[in-house]
DNA sequence: CTGTTAGCGCATTCAG
DNA sequence: CTGAATGCGCTAACAG
């Protein structure tokens, strides 16, 4: 069955095409009446108009591209679900492209800016590297947002939760407890959101008058192996330089990290507290219950989309470079207790 | 900076469109160094060919469209990971189409229809629904294929597990670790796949001279609340009625599970035993390690790429409505033992 | 309110 | 190997 064109429906219905392309665009300028036979022969005749050639005449797909590294990763679906919920209400369609390759997706950006498809760009990237091939391809000017990629170099709006305050936080948190030696299971320290976190803690040791121990900052990568291994390193340290609290980079990390120490016989927050980051929906349910930090996903989301909106409405090159910081909470819950250990 | 189109790189190399146009295309029968001098031109000037342009004059968006439910369900990762590994290595490009409705996107369905934008299909739906919505727009004949619907009513070529077996394994399993009384923690029992996990389980039963016992049967949908309260009300059922194993209709509804029996003081797997089905990455994870059923989600999603590009390839109306069922297996782990009550 | 006339940017004949 | 001509299906002025 061939595809129809608005021509065969407008000699159905006995019109010109522009009329029917009025009603197509929903055109206050026609007959109520005209408009509801139009539709009738389309929907009788099932036709859809064709995409390609609406983008064509328009000069634009209404398509938002969102790229991310992968969709394993609990918040993307948080994020997405804000960027969704602006642009659900608008005459834009949000299309999410994802790689297969988590550490680079360079391909796919490849892919999407080269392919023109998209009107705009929403990217969640965390490596610089990535993100230099974004801005090096993008020359040419789609309007793009970056979400969760504070810190990092580019003259590219984006919108990212405060990291460092959210270490901060942890630090503040650990110390009142009475924690002193304090270890960081790290995520790769090249991340920005990575040395963002880290600078918050050590601040809040330096507030104490504290300073980060010796061999108490272990850096993995996201290999369970590496960071159940790094998590037992810390643990056979001398009783007198052992740590009484992790701060695990992100929740997956400190799910690890609370399984190695209940095969190990460790109790927590009894023998060591345990902290993450992000906050994702399973930490409230493990057990024991994760102190961690919240991000506010859904929101960067929504901010993100909302940029985009408006740099895609105006009339172009307005360059609207902003950088907007949202801000991160911690919660408190059973992970965490008071340091018992030789204080 | 207006964007560039085909017939400026001609001029700005001297040449005719349709030497560029057979450039773009890899045609070889262009000279190389005319080639060369082309890309290099598109290069400097930032040039990208126009898509809907080109989707239009090739009648071919070259889009392949998935719909999933939301990307909140945890093996959304995997069936996408196998759809994409598939994908990659063609000319199409693959977009995700979500809802921010994880009940009904029938939203979505419409609006990706309608707009035309995709080649071809790839839907995960599990709603009869949300399916008839999707059979009955698509009646123009977009080439479609469902992932992990089998079961539902529809001619479309379908891709999904043997949800039967997995639940014939479990009942097996737990009968053969000498439990009697099973009860399921079901999903909405409108759904296929739930329906078939149950008569899998049942036969088993049946198979060793068993009637499913009376209220053991609970149905829930995806509350964390419904579910709890669920388990409480089976496990305060007198200790001649309350079931030894509790058979959670997925992961993250065992996880619940797990964690309302923990709550309780009831020990997994020592006072009951605990199955899930998905055996998403977190299943080896929690304490005690699940024991459940694997569904191969990234196999589904190659499967039902091949099928929708061979679908697509080929000369139209092929009629192909194949529907491949791919084996679940049993996992076991720790949340399952040895019945020790009153048998 | 409706019909006419041009393109939108590219692919694809068909001659040279 | 290259250039000129034509059309993909639709929108957007502009006339009527």
């Amino acid at each position: 069955m061939a595809n129809l064109t608005i021509r065969d429906i407008a000699r159905l219905s006995g019109l010109s095409k522009s009329t029917v392309s009025l009603v197509l665009n929903n055109s206050p300028k026609v007959d109520p009446k005209t408009r509801r036979r139009v539709l009738a022969v389309m929907r009788e005749h099932n036709y859809v108009p064709s995409f390609a050639a609406t983008a064509l005449a328009k000069g634009n797909t209404g398509l938002i591209g969102m790229i991310v590294p992968g969709l394993t990763w609990r918040f993307m679906a948080n994020i997405n679900y804000g960027v969704a919920k602006v642009i659900e209400d608008t005459k834009y369609e949000i299309v999410l492209f994802t790689s297969t390759n988590e550490r680079d997706y360079s391909g796919a950006i490849d892919r999407v800016i080269s392919s023109g498809v998209c009107a705009g760009l929403i990217v969640v990237a965390h490596d610089q590297q990535v993100l230099d091939r974004l801005v090096e391809l993008n020359r040419g000017g789609m309007p793009t947002v970056l979400v969760d990629t504070l810190g990092a170099i580019s003259d590219l709006p984006a919108v990212g939760a405060d990291n460092y305050t959210g270490g901060l936080l942890v630090g503040r948190h650990l110390l009142g407890l009475g924690h002193r030696r304090i270890a960081s299971i790290l995520g790769p320290t090249d991340h920005p959101y990575v040395q963002e976190r880290r600078r918050g803690l050590r601040d809040a040791m330096h507030e104490a008058g504290l300073e980060p121990g010796p061999g108490l900052e272990a850096e993995t990568d996201f290999e369970e192996a590496l960071i159940r291994s790094r998590t037992r390193e810390l643990m056979r340290l001398s009783p007198d330089r052992r740590p009484t609290a992790l701060f695990a980079y992100h929740d997956s990390a400190a799910f690890t990290v609370l399984n190695e120490l209940a095969e190990a016989g460790v109790r927590v927050p009894e023998d060591v507290s345990v902290v993450g980051f992000n906050d994702i929906d399973a930490a409230a349910h493990v057990r024991p219950a994760l102190t961690t930090v919240q991000q506010p996903f859904a929101d960067m989301g929504r901010r993100a989309a909302d940029i985009l909106l408006t740099a895609l409405d105006s009339t172009e090159s307005d360059e609207i470079s902003q950088r907007i910081v949202l801000p991160t909470k911690l919660i408190v819950r059973d992970s965490t207790g008071p340091a018992t250990a030789d204080r």
